[in-house]
DNA sequence: GCCAGCGTTTCAATAATTGAAACGCTGCTG
DNA sequence: CAGCAGCGTTTCAATTATTGAAACGCTGGC
Protein backbone atom coordinates (compact mmCIF):
# COMPACT_ATOMS: atom_id res chain seq x y z
CA UNK A 1 0.00 0.00 0.00
CA UNK A 2 1.29 3.35 -1.11
CA UNK A 3 1.63 6.77 1.32
CA UNK A 4 -0.66 7.80 -1.32
CA UNK A 5 -2.81 5.64 -0.75
CA UNK A 6 -3.03 6.21 2.93
CA UNK A 7 -3.32 10.13 1.88
CA UNK A 8 -6.52 9.49 0.32
CA UNK A 9 -8.01 7.23 2.70
CA UNK A 10 -7.66 10.05 5.37
CA UNK A 11 -8.90 12.60 2.82
CA UNK A 12 -11.75 10.58 2.05
CA UNK A 13 -12.23 9.86 5.25
CA UNK A 14 -12.10 13.50 6.54
CA UNK A 15 -14.84 14.28 3.47
CA UNK A 16 -16.98 12.01 4.77
CA UNK A 17 -17.15 12.60 8.29
CA UNK A 18 -19.72 16.09 8.83
CA UNK A 19 -18.22 17.03 11.68
CA UNK A 20 -14.19 17.63 12.66
CA UNK A 21 -12.11 14.73 13.22
CA UNK A 22 -9.26 14.77 15.81
CA UNK A 23 -5.94 12.92 15.02
CA UNK A 24 -5.91 10.34 17.31
CA UNK A 25 -9.39 9.45 15.87
CA UNK A 26 -7.86 9.37 12.37
CA UNK A 27 -5.13 7.45 13.40
CA UNK A 28 -6.92 5.17 15.09
CA UNK A 29 -9.41 4.72 12.22
CA UNK A 30 -6.76 4.91 9.53
CA UNK A 31 -4.59 2.26 11.80
CA UNK A 32 -1.86 4.29 11.92
CA UNK A 33 0.24 6.36 14.87
CA UNK A 34 -0.33 9.41 15.47
CA UNK A 35 2.87 10.91 14.08
CA UNK A 36 2.28 8.95 10.63
CA UNK A 37 -1.10 10.36 9.80
CA UNK A 38 0.09 14.37 10.93
CA UNK A 39 2.75 13.62 8.51
CA UNK A 40 0.26 12.62 5.99
CA UNK A 41 -2.31 15.22 6.86
CA UNK A 42 0.42 18.11 6.54
CA UNK A 43 0.89 18.51 2.70
CA UNK A 44 -2.85 18.06 2.52
CA UNK A 45 -3.46 20.88 4.77
CA UNK A 46 -0.73 22.71 2.92
CA UNK A 47 -2.95 22.86 -0.11
CA UNK A 48 -6.18 23.18 1.52
CA UNK A 49 -7.39 20.22 0.68
CA UNK A 50 -7.72 19.77 4.60
CA UNK A 51 -7.90 22.05 6.84
CA UNK A 52 -7.53 22.21 10.97
CA UNK A 53 -9.89 24.47 13.12
CA UNK A 54 -9.22 26.33 16.40
CA UNK A 55 -8.73 23.38 18.62
CA UNK A 56 -6.73 21.48 16.11
CA UNK A 57 -9.17 18.69 14.47
CA UNK A 58 -8.57 18.31 10.73
CA UNK A 59 -11.73 18.42 8.67
CA UNK A 60 -11.94 18.77 4.70
CA UNK A 61 -10.82 21.90 3.26
CA UNK A 62 -12.04 24.26 0.25
CA UNK A 63 -9.91 23.19 -1.96
CA UNK A 64 -11.48 20.73 -2.90
CA UNK A 65 -14.61 21.92 -3.26
CA UNK A 66 -12.93 23.85 -5.85
CA UNK A 67 -11.65 20.78 -7.20
CA UNK A 68 -14.59 19.25 -7.46
CA UNK A 69 -16.55 22.56 -9.30
CA UNK A 70 -13.50 22.00 -11.77
CA UNK A 71 -14.21 18.68 -12.77
CA UNK A 72 -18.20 19.75 -13.28
CA UNK A 73 -17.33 22.56 -15.39
CA UNK A 74 -15.37 20.91 -17.85
CA UNK A 75 -18.11 18.38 -18.79
CA UNK A 76 -20.32 19.71 -21.95
CA UNK A 77 -22.74 16.88 -21.14
CA UNK A 78 -23.81 18.56 -17.60
CA UNK A 79 -24.29 21.95 -18.87
CA UNK A 80 -26.18 20.96 -21.93
CA UNK A 81 -28.50 19.44 -19.88
CA UNK A 82 -29.31 21.30 -17.35
CA UNK A 83 -31.73 23.89 -18.69
CA UNK A 84 -33.29 20.63 -20.04
CA UNK A 85 -33.57 19.00 -17.09
CA UNK A 86 -34.78 21.96 -15.07
CA UNK A 87 -37.92 22.72 -17.43
CA UNK A 88 -38.72 19.35 -17.31
CA UNK A 89 -38.57 19.19 -13.38
CA UNK A 90 -40.03 22.09 -13.21
CA UNK A 91 -43.32 20.97 -15.92
CA UNK A 92 -43.84 17.82 -13.65
CA UNK A 93 -42.42 18.60 -10.36
CA UNK A 94 -40.46 15.42 -10.01
CA UNK A 95 -37.12 14.90 -10.11
CA UNK A 96 -34.62 14.90 -13.13
CA UNK A 97 -31.18 13.76 -13.69
CA UNK A 98 -28.13 13.22 -15.90
CA UNK A 99 -26.26 9.82 -15.91
CA UNK A 100 -23.33 8.73 -17.74
CA UNK A 101 -21.08 5.98 -17.47
CA UNK A 102 -16.89 6.66 -16.32
CA UNK A 103 -14.16 4.19 -16.12
CA UNK A 104 -16.89 1.36 -16.33
CA UNK A 105 -19.42 3.03 -13.54
CA UNK A 106 -22.08 4.93 -13.31
CA UNK A 107 -22.33 8.08 -12.20
CA UNK A 108 -25.09 11.53 -11.58
CA UNK A 109 -23.65 14.24 -13.57
CA UNK A 110 -26.16 16.87 -12.81
CA UNK A 111 -29.87 17.33 -11.79
CA UNK A 112 -32.78 19.23 -11.10
CA UNK A 113 -34.89 18.18 -8.24
CA UNK A 114 -39.14 18.21 -8.19
CA UNK A 115 -40.69 20.07 -5.46
CA UNK A 116 -42.52 17.21 -3.45
CA UNK A 117 -42.06 16.97 -0.17
CA UNK A 118 -40.78 13.17 -0.38
CA UNK A 119 -38.72 13.13 -3.88
CA UNK A 120 -35.93 11.76 -5.25
CA UNK A 121 -32.86 13.58 -4.57
CA UNK A 122 -29.73 11.75 -6.05
CA UNK A 123 -26.03 13.09 -4.87
CA UNK A 124 -24.19 14.71 -7.60
CA UNK A 125 -21.00 12.08 -8.52
CA UNK A 126 -22.62 9.32 -7.06
CA UNK A 127 -22.46 5.59 -8.55
CA UNK A 128 -25.53 3.68 -8.88
CA UNK A 129 -25.25 -0.05 -9.82
CA UNK A 130 -25.67 -1.41 -13.30
CA UNK A 131 -28.35 -4.17 -13.48
CA UNK A 132 -30.78 -3.01 -11.27
CA UNK A 133 -31.63 0.74 -12.80
CA UNK A 134 -32.91 2.00 -15.45
CA UNK A 135 -30.11 3.94 -16.58
CA UNK A 136 -27.95 0.92 -16.65
CA UNK A 137 -30.29 -1.09 -18.55
CA UNK A 138 -29.94 1.77 -21.28
CA UNK A 139 -26.36 1.12 -21.40
CA UNK A 140 -26.34 -2.50 -21.14
CA UNK A 141 -29.10 -2.10 -24.58
CA UNK A 142 -27.18 0.54 -26.37
CA UNK A 143 -23.24 0.32 -25.12
CA UNK A 144 -22.25 -2.57 -23.18
CA UNK A 145 -18.51 -1.90 -23.50
CA UNK A 146 -18.78 1.28 -21.60
CA UNK A 147 -20.05 -0.20 -17.87
CA UNK A 148 -18.80 -3.17 -16.58
CA UNK A 149 -21.06 -5.56 -15.21
CA UNK A 150 -20.49 -7.00 -11.77
CA UNK A 151 -22.09 -10.02 -9.54
CA UNK A 152 -25.86 -9.02 -9.13
CA UNK A 153 -26.82 -7.76 -5.88
CA UNK A 154 -29.90 -8.45 -4.62
CA UNK A 155 -31.04 -4.83 -3.58
CA UNK A 156 -35.24 -5.63 -3.21
CA UNK A 157 -37.72 -8.24 -4.21
CA UNK A 158 -38.00 -6.93 -7.43
CA UNK A 159 -34.06 -6.88 -8.16
CA UNK A 160 -33.36 -8.57 -11.22
CA UNK A 161 -32.03 -12.16 -10.11
CA UNK A 162 -31.02 -14.01 -13.13
CA UNK A 163 -28.42 -12.96 -15.89
CA UNK A 164 -31.26 -14.97 -18.34
CA UNK A 165 -33.78 -12.54 -16.81
CA UNK A 166 -31.56 -8.77 -17.39
CA UNK A 167 -30.74 -10.24 -20.74
CA UNK A 168 -34.47 -10.58 -21.89
CA UNK A 169 -35.24 -7.03 -20.30
CA UNK A 170 -31.79 -5.40 -22.24
CA UNK A 171 -33.71 -6.69 -24.93
CA UNK A 172 -36.90 -5.00 -24.62
CA UNK A 173 -34.97 -2.00 -23.80
CA UNK A 174 -33.23 -1.71 -26.96
CA UNK A 175 -36.28 -2.18 -28.91
CA UNK A 176 -38.53 0.44 -27.03
CA UNK A 177 -35.84 3.02 -26.85
CA UNK A 178 -36.30 3.66 -22.90
CA UNK A 179 -36.26 1.85 -19.71
CA UNK A 180 -37.85 1.65 -16.49
CA UNK A 181 -37.01 -0.03 -12.91
CA UNK A 182 -39.60 0.24 -10.27
CA UNK A 183 -38.34 -0.97 -7.09
CA UNK A 184 -35.24 -2.88 -8.83
CA UNK A 185 -32.54 -1.09 -6.75
CA UNK A 186 -34.25 0.75 -3.58
CA UNK A 187 -37.80 -0.06 -2.14
CA UNK A 188 -40.41 3.12 -3.02
CA UNK A 189 -38.72 4.39 -5.86
CA UNK A 190 -39.47 4.05 -9.50
CA UNK A 191 -37.54 5.26 -12.49
CA UNK A 192 -38.40 5.89 -16.59
CA UNK A 193 -34.63 6.90 -18.61
CA UNK A 194 -34.29 7.12 -21.77
CA UNK A 195 -30.91 7.43 -23.88
CA UNK A 196 -29.48 10.65 -25.35
CA UNK A 197 -27.68 9.88 -28.23
CA UNK A 198 -25.58 11.34 -30.16
CA UNK A 199 -22.87 10.91 -33.44
CA UNK A 200 -24.24 6.88 -32.75
CA UNK A 201 -23.18 6.38 -29.80
CA UNK A 202 -24.54 6.24 -25.95
CA UNK A 203 -24.00 9.50 -24.91
CA UNK A 204 -25.65 9.60 -21.63
CA UNK A 205 -28.99 9.05 -20.23
CA UNK A 206 -31.68 11.23 -18.85
CA UNK A 207 -34.19 10.01 -15.72
CA UNK A 208 -36.88 10.51 -14.25
CA UNK A 209 -36.88 9.14 -10.49
CA UNK A 210 -40.02 9.45 -8.09
CA UNK A 211 -41.98 7.65 -5.73
CA UNK A 212 -43.84 4.57 -6.86
CA UNK A 213 -47.47 5.88 -5.98
CA UNK A 214 -46.28 9.25 -7.62
CA UNK A 215 -45.02 7.51 -11.03
CA UNK A 216 -48.40 4.94 -10.97
CA UNK A 217 -50.45 7.75 -11.17
CA UNK A 218 -48.11 10.31 -13.96
CA UNK A 219 -48.45 6.47 -16.13
CA UNK A 220 -45.78 4.44 -17.50
CA UNK A 221 -46.28 6.89 -21.37
CA UNK A 222 -46.37 9.78 -20.01
CA UNK A 223 -42.94 9.28 -17.90
CA UNK A 224 -41.54 7.56 -20.87
CA UNK A 225 -42.51 10.05 -23.68
CA UNK A 226 -41.14 12.68 -21.32
CA UNK A 227 -37.47 11.38 -20.39
CA UNK A 228 -37.47 10.80 -24.17
CA UNK A 229 -38.35 14.32 -24.73
CA UNK A 230 -35.64 15.62 -22.64
CA UNK A 231 -32.68 13.12 -24.16
CA UNK A 232 -33.73 14.32 -27.55
CA UNK A 233 -33.81 17.87 -26.67
CA UNK A 234 -29.91 17.23 -24.20
CA UNK A 235 -28.61 15.21 -27.90
CA UNK A 236 -29.84 18.41 -30.21
CA UNK A 237 -28.11 20.69 -28.16
CA UNK A 238 -24.68 18.92 -27.87
CA UNK A 239 -24.96 18.66 -31.53
CA UNK A 240 -25.02 22.40 -31.68
CA UNK A 241 -28.44 22.29 -33.49
CA UNK A 242 -30.07 24.52 -30.78
CA UNK A 243 -29.18 27.94 -29.94
CA UNK B 1 9.52 16.98 -0.53
CA UNK B 2 6.90 13.87 0.29
CA UNK B 3 5.28 11.09 -2.19
CA UNK B 4 1.89 12.91 -1.33
CA UNK B 5 2.91 16.70 -2.68
CA UNK B 6 3.54 14.76 -5.82
CA UNK B 7 0.33 12.99 -5.74
CA UNK B 8 -1.11 16.67 -5.05
CA UNK B 9 0.57 17.82 -7.85
CA UNK B 10 -0.52 15.41 -10.46
CA UNK B 11 -3.76 15.72 -8.88
CA UNK B 12 -3.98 19.85 -9.48
CA UNK B 13 -2.65 19.94 -13.14
CA UNK B 14 -5.36 17.72 -13.80
CA UNK B 15 -8.01 19.46 -12.26
CA UNK B 16 -7.11 22.88 -13.87
CA UNK B 17 -6.22 21.21 -17.61
CA UNK B 18 -9.32 21.40 -19.67
CA UNK B 19 -8.42 18.48 -21.79
CA UNK B 20 -6.63 15.31 -20.64
CA UNK B 21 -2.93 15.19 -20.55
CA UNK B 22 -0.90 12.16 -22.13
CA UNK B 23 1.04 10.34 -19.34
CA UNK B 24 4.52 11.66 -21.48
CA UNK B 25 3.19 15.55 -21.04
CA UNK B 26 2.15 15.12 -17.64
CA UNK B 27 5.31 13.44 -16.43
CA UNK B 28 7.41 16.87 -18.40
CA UNK B 29 5.61 19.09 -16.69
CA UNK B 30 5.83 17.48 -12.84
CA UNK B 31 9.73 16.84 -13.93
CA UNK B 32 9.78 13.30 -13.04
CA UNK B 33 10.18 10.24 -14.86
CA UNK B 34 6.62 8.50 -17.21
CA UNK B 35 7.20 5.19 -14.90
CA UNK B 36 7.24 7.81 -11.51
CA UNK B 37 4.02 9.46 -13.11
CA UNK B 38 2.42 5.95 -14.03
CA UNK B 39 2.77 4.92 -10.21
CA UNK B 40 1.94 8.09 -8.42
CA UNK B 41 -1.63 8.29 -11.13
CA UNK B 42 -2.56 4.63 -9.81
CA UNK B 43 -3.92 5.16 -6.63
CA UNK B 44 -5.55 8.38 -8.01
CA UNK B 45 -7.27 6.25 -10.39
CA UNK B 46 -8.25 3.39 -8.23
CA UNK B 47 -10.31 6.10 -6.35
CA UNK B 48 -11.87 8.35 -9.11
CA UNK B 49 -9.52 11.15 -8.76
CA UNK B 50 -8.57 10.55 -11.78
CA UNK B 51 -9.14 8.85 -15.19
CA UNK B 52 -7.82 7.21 -18.28
CA UNK B 53 -10.17 7.90 -21.41
CA UNK B 54 -9.60 5.49 -24.23
CA UNK B 55 -6.73 6.59 -25.93
CA UNK B 56 -4.86 5.80 -22.24
CA UNK B 57 -5.15 10.24 -21.72
CA UNK B 58 -5.22 11.01 -18.10
CA UNK B 59 -8.02 13.35 -16.64
CA UNK B 60 -9.36 14.48 -13.35
CA UNK B 61 -12.24 12.23 -12.03
CA UNK B 62 -15.63 12.24 -10.85
CA UNK B 63 -14.81 11.27 -7.49
CA UNK B 64 -13.65 14.86 -7.12
CA UNK B 65 -16.95 15.98 -7.76
CA UNK B 66 -18.36 14.41 -4.93
CA UNK B 67 -16.13 15.24 -2.46
CA UNK B 68 -16.42 18.98 -3.43
CA UNK B 69 -20.01 18.63 -2.89
CA UNK B 70 -19.37 17.03 0.49
CA UNK B 71 -17.62 19.91 1.79
CA UNK B 72 -19.97 22.10 0.64
CA UNK B 73 -22.97 20.72 2.10
CA UNK B 74 -21.29 20.55 5.08
CA UNK B 75 -21.15 24.82 4.80
CA UNK B 76 -24.39 25.56 6.89
CA UNK B 77 -23.73 29.78 6.14
CA UNK B 78 -23.95 28.70 2.65
CA UNK B 79 -26.89 27.14 2.21
CA UNK B 80 -28.35 30.03 4.79
CA UNK B 81 -27.01 32.52 2.31
CA UNK B 82 -27.71 30.88 -0.86
CA UNK B 83 -31.49 32.07 -1.39
CA UNK B 84 -30.55 36.19 0.55
CA UNK B 85 -28.23 36.11 -2.38
CA UNK B 86 -30.52 34.75 -5.10
CA UNK B 87 -32.79 37.36 -3.94
CA UNK B 88 -30.59 40.28 -4.09
CA UNK B 89 -29.12 39.33 -7.13
CA UNK B 90 -32.27 39.14 -9.06
CA UNK B 91 -33.55 42.31 -7.66
CA UNK B 92 -30.70 44.08 -9.07
CA UNK B 93 -29.22 42.10 -11.67
CA UNK B 94 -25.99 42.23 -10.56
CA UNK B 95 -23.54 39.45 -8.86
CA UNK B 96 -23.73 38.80 -5.39
CA UNK B 97 -21.39 36.12 -2.98
CA UNK B 98 -20.29 35.11 0.28
CA UNK B 99 -16.64 35.04 1.55
CA UNK B 100 -15.40 33.70 4.17
CA UNK B 101 -11.83 33.15 5.76
CA UNK B 102 -10.56 29.96 5.92
CA UNK B 103 -7.44 28.64 7.29
CA UNK B 104 -5.53 32.69 7.06
CA UNK B 105 -7.60 32.71 3.63
CA UNK B 106 -10.31 34.10 2.03
CA UNK B 107 -12.72 31.79 -0.21
CA UNK B 108 -16.15 31.93 -2.19
CA UNK B 109 -18.01 30.10 -0.75
CA UNK B 110 -21.57 30.42 -2.80
CA UNK B 111 -22.37 33.52 -5.45
CA UNK B 112 -25.44 34.52 -7.36
CA UNK B 113 -24.83 35.93 -10.37
CA UNK B 114 -26.41 38.84 -12.39
CA UNK B 115 -27.69 38.93 -15.94
CA UNK B 116 -25.34 41.50 -17.43
CA UNK B 117 -23.19 40.16 -20.47
CA UNK B 118 -20.61 41.20 -18.45
CA UNK B 119 -20.94 40.69 -14.93
CA UNK B 120 -18.40 39.37 -12.02
CA UNK B 121 -18.57 35.32 -11.89
CA UNK B 122 -16.22 34.72 -9.23
CA UNK B 123 -15.16 30.71 -9.07
CA UNK B 124 -16.44 28.47 -6.17
CA UNK B 125 -13.90 27.98 -3.69
CA UNK B 126 -11.67 30.77 -5.23
CA UNK B 127 -8.99 32.75 -3.17
CA UNK B 128 -9.04 36.37 -3.17
CA UNK B 129 -6.56 38.95 -1.64
CA UNK B 130 -6.62 40.37 1.65
CA UNK B 131 -5.14 43.77 1.10
CA UNK B 132 -7.07 44.52 -2.14
CA UNK B 133 -10.53 43.44 -1.69
CA UNK B 134 -13.76 45.19 0.36
CA UNK B 135 -14.12 41.84 2.07
CA UNK B 136 -10.37 41.66 2.89
CA UNK B 137 -11.27 45.05 4.51
CA UNK B 138 -13.77 44.01 6.59
CA UNK B 139 -11.94 41.00 8.07
CA UNK B 140 -9.30 43.69 8.58
CA UNK B 141 -11.17 45.63 10.29
CA UNK B 142 -13.93 43.03 12.12
CA UNK B 143 -11.62 39.78 12.63
CA UNK B 144 -8.12 40.34 11.90
CA UNK B 145 -6.89 37.15 13.63
CA UNK B 146 -8.63 35.13 10.80
CA UNK B 147 -7.04 35.97 8.01
CA UNK B 148 -3.27 36.62 7.51
CA UNK B 149 -1.93 39.89 4.96
CA UNK B 150 1.09 39.12 3.46
CA UNK B 151 2.98 41.47 1.60
CA UNK B 152 0.63 44.56 -0.88
CA UNK B 153 0.81 43.09 -3.54
CA UNK B 154 0.00 45.70 -5.81
CA UNK B 155 -2.39 44.64 -8.80
CA UNK B 156 -3.47 47.94 -10.24
CA UNK B 157 -3.11 52.17 -9.88
CA UNK B 158 -5.58 51.85 -7.36
CA UNK B 159 -4.16 48.89 -4.80
CA UNK B 160 -3.40 50.43 -1.30
CA UNK B 161 0.37 51.15 -1.54
CA UNK B 162 1.26 51.35 2.09
CA UNK B 163 0.32 49.67 5.31
CA UNK B 164 -0.61 53.26 6.92
CA UNK B 165 -3.02 53.63 3.83
CA UNK B 166 -4.51 50.90 4.69
CA UNK B 167 -4.97 51.03 8.46
CA UNK B 168 -7.00 54.04 7.45
CA UNK B 169 -8.60 52.53 5.38
CA UNK B 170 -9.19 49.72 7.75
CA UNK B 171 -10.71 52.44 10.54
CA UNK B 172 -12.71 53.78 8.15
CA UNK B 173 -14.72 50.49 7.28
CA UNK B 174 -14.62 49.91 10.94
CA UNK B 175 -16.66 52.53 11.50
CA UNK B 176 -19.22 52.68 8.75
CA UNK B 177 -20.05 49.28 9.12
CA UNK B 178 -19.17 47.62 5.02
CA UNK B 179 -16.60 48.44 3.07
CA UNK B 180 -15.85 49.23 -0.97
CA UNK B 181 -13.02 48.80 -3.72
CA UNK B 182 -12.76 50.24 -6.16
CA UNK B 183 -10.58 48.45 -8.56
CA UNK B 184 -7.97 48.08 -6.58
CA UNK B 185 -8.07 44.61 -7.12
CA UNK B 186 -8.71 44.03 -11.09
CA UNK B 187 -9.18 46.97 -13.51
CA UNK B 188 -13.06 47.80 -13.91
CA UNK B 189 -14.47 45.68 -10.66
CA UNK B 190 -16.03 47.38 -8.25
CA UNK B 191 -17.09 45.53 -4.75
CA UNK B 192 -19.47 46.75 -2.09
CA UNK B 193 -19.42 44.25 1.32
CA UNK B 194 -21.11 43.85 4.29
CA UNK B 195 -20.18 42.07 7.32
CA UNK B 196 -21.98 39.35 8.56
CA UNK B 197 -21.89 39.54 12.51
CA UNK B 198 -23.46 36.51 14.65
CA UNK B 199 -22.45 35.82 18.07
CA UNK B 200 -20.21 38.68 18.08
CA UNK B 201 -17.96 37.16 16.00
CA UNK B 202 -17.37 37.96 12.28
CA UNK B 203 -18.93 34.83 10.39
CA UNK B 204 -18.04 35.71 6.71
CA UNK B 205 -19.04 38.88 4.35
CA UNK B 206 -21.55 39.18 1.63
CA UNK B 207 -20.31 40.91 -1.52
CA UNK B 208 -21.54 42.93 -4.69
CA UNK B 209 -19.78 42.94 -7.39
CA UNK B 210 -20.15 44.33 -10.79
CA UNK B 211 -18.27 46.68 -13.39
CA UNK B 212 -17.21 49.75 -12.29
CA UNK B 213 -19.07 52.04 -14.71
CA UNK B 214 -22.50 50.26 -13.05
CA UNK B 215 -21.57 50.87 -9.71
CA UNK B 216 -21.84 54.20 -10.08
CA UNK B 217 -24.92 53.87 -11.52
CA UNK B 218 -26.40 52.22 -8.69
CA UNK B 219 -24.66 54.47 -6.54
CA UNK B 220 -22.67 53.68 -3.64
CA UNK B 221 -25.59 54.59 -0.95
CA UNK B 222 -27.58 51.78 -2.73
CA UNK B 223 -25.02 49.32 -3.03
CA UNK B 224 -23.64 49.33 0.70
CA UNK B 225 -27.51 49.50 1.81
CA UNK B 226 -28.22 46.67 0.04
CA UNK B 227 -25.18 44.67 1.05
CA UNK B 228 -25.50 45.32 4.29
CA UNK B 229 -29.76 44.10 4.07
CA UNK B 230 -28.76 40.75 2.84
CA UNK B 231 -25.66 40.59 5.23
CA UNK B 232 -27.99 41.52 8.18
CA UNK B 233 -30.44 39.05 6.58
CA UNK B 234 -28.09 35.76 6.80
CA UNK B 235 -27.29 36.65 10.30
CA UNK B 236 -30.46 36.09 11.14
CA UNK B 237 -30.85 32.90 9.23
CA UNK B 238 -28.10 31.55 10.57
CA UNK B 239 -29.39 32.22 14.16
CA UNK B 240 -32.34 30.35 13.00
CA UNK B 241 -34.75 33.62 13.70
CA UNK B 242 -36.15 33.56 10.70
CA UNK B 243 -37.88 30.23 9.24
C1' DG C 1 8.33 -2.25 -42.94
C1' DC C 2 10.17 0.75 -40.29
C1' DC C 3 10.59 4.10 -36.83
C1' DA C 4 9.07 7.09 -33.18
C1' DG C 5 6.46 7.54 -29.42
C1' DC C 6 3.10 5.86 -26.38
C1' DG C 7 1.64 3.52 -21.64
C1' DT C 8 3.35 0.09 -18.87
C1' DT C 9 6.53 -3.06 -16.22
C1' DT C 10 10.88 -4.25 -14.02
C1' DC C 11 14.60 -3.91 -10.49
C1' DA C 12 18.91 -2.43 -7.98
C1' DA C 13 20.13 2.01 -5.85
C1' DT C 14 18.31 5.33 -3.12
C1' DA C 15 15.70 8.38 -0.33
C1' DA C 16 11.46 8.81 2.10
C1' DT C 17 8.37 6.58 5.49
C1' DT C 18 7.88 4.62 9.83
C1' DG C 19 6.58 4.51 14.78
C1' DA C 20 8.16 4.52 19.60
C1' DA C 21 9.44 7.98 22.47
C1' DA C 22 9.45 12.41 24.25
C1' DC C 23 7.89 17.47 24.33
C1' DG C 24 4.98 21.15 25.60
C1' DC C 25 0.45 22.08 26.30
C1' DT C 26 -4.52 21.96 27.87
C1' DG C 27 -8.23 20.63 30.67
C1' DC C 28 -9.96 17.66 34.06
C1' DT C 29 -9.85 15.77 38.78
C1' DG C 30 -8.94 14.46 43.47
C1' DC D 1 -3.37 23.24 43.24
C1' DA D 2 -0.76 19.43 42.03
C1' DG D 3 -1.20 15.45 39.36
C1' DC D 4 -2.62 13.22 35.49
C1' DA D 5 -4.34 11.89 31.11
C1' DG D 6 -4.67 13.05 26.57
C1' DC D 7 -3.88 16.11 22.96
C1' DG D 8 -1.01 17.78 18.59
C1' DT D 9 3.55 17.93 17.38
C1' DT D 10 8.59 16.83 16.75
C1' DT D 11 12.51 13.74 16.60
C1' DC D 12 15.51 9.96 14.74
C1' DA D 13 17.46 5.26 13.77
C1' DA D 14 15.40 1.20 11.41
C1' DT D 15 12.84 0.10 7.72
C1' DT D 16 10.48 0.20 3.49
C1' DA D 17 8.62 2.32 -0.35
C1' DT D 18 10.17 5.39 -4.10
C1' DT D 19 13.09 6.18 -7.87
C1' DG D 20 14.36 6.27 -12.83
C1' DA D 21 16.97 4.04 -16.62
C1' DA D 22 16.00 0.41 -19.38
C1' DA D 23 13.19 -2.60 -21.83
C1' DC D 24 8.46 -4.38 -23.43
C1' DG D 25 4.54 -4.59 -26.31
C1' DC D 26 1.80 -1.75 -28.87
C1' DT D 27 -0.12 1.80 -32.12
C1' DG D 28 -0.03 5.07 -35.85
C1' DG D 29 2.53 7.63 -39.47
C1' DC D 30 5.68 7.69 -43.16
Amino acid sequence: MSTIDKALDALFLLSERAQALRLADLARELGMPRSSAHRILAPLVKRGLAEQDGDGRYRAGFALMALGLNVASREPLATAAKPVLETAAAELGETFFLVVARAGRLVVLEKAEGNGFLRAAPRLGANVPVHATAVGKLYLAFAPELVTLDELARYTPATVRSRKALDSEVDRVRAQGWATNVEEWQAGLAVAAAPIMSHGQLQGAVALATVTARFTAIGSTTATRRVVHAAEGIALRIEGRRP
